[in-house]
DNA sequence: TAAAAACATCGAAATATTTAAATATATCTA
DNA sequence: TAGATATATTTAAATATTTCGATGTTTTTA
């Protein structure tokens, strides 16, 4: 992961309510609707589509098209490398 | 850490100069001293403070002054609880 | 003590982000 | 096929962030 992809990550990290959207996936077996979104967090429509696509543009999210309706996976493996990032911060000498 | 802290340590890490600071400690035995920032990053004084500012702000830096001079040491533990919440985005079921 | 050095704060301009109303598109169902 | 449902896009307003010049504070040094 470059530092580009590291920053993008970052600001979508950055905001409450797309903290709030990823935290739904710690008690899900695996995928969240676009729907069930729209049922926890109180902002308009457009609003949410605007964050889960910043998610998606982040590459945290993979989105994938179920009819009329979306369904999203988290990206493990984007997470690990994050986190990776964030580990060579630390001194190693 | 809680959500709120989660995203401020997001915002503090969204921002390319910000990010290049904290690579500097990756050769570095321990501290970063503010002038060596002014060296490496094509910034006026005022916007290095700021960066400086937002790192501290949101605990991943601590700063300890010597005479007038200020040196920064990386809060590591700080960033193992931002991990720690990462990780819990991750299904566990 | 006067000047220099290191850093912070204020104010303002440029830019980016968040939000929602209005509207568009795609798909499903009756 | 008409209407309903799910999601996206456009536009605009409100707010936040980034940046720097000017200036202030503190500490060192000549």
């Amino acid at each position: 992961m470059d530092a580009k992809q590291f920053e993008k990550i970052s600001r979508a990290l950055s905001d409450p309510h797309r903290i709030e959207i990823l935290q739904a996936f710690k008690n899900r077996k695996d995928c969240l609707q676009c729907t069930e979104v729209h049922d926890f967090i109180d902002l308009a429509q457009p609003s949410i589509s605007h964050h889960l696509k910043q998610l998606v543009d982040a590459d945290l999210l993979l989105p994938e098209k179920e009819g009329r309706n979306l369904k999203y996976r988290l990206n493990e493996p984007v997470l690990d490398n994050y986190i990776h990032f964030i580990q060579g911060f630390k001194t190693n000498l």
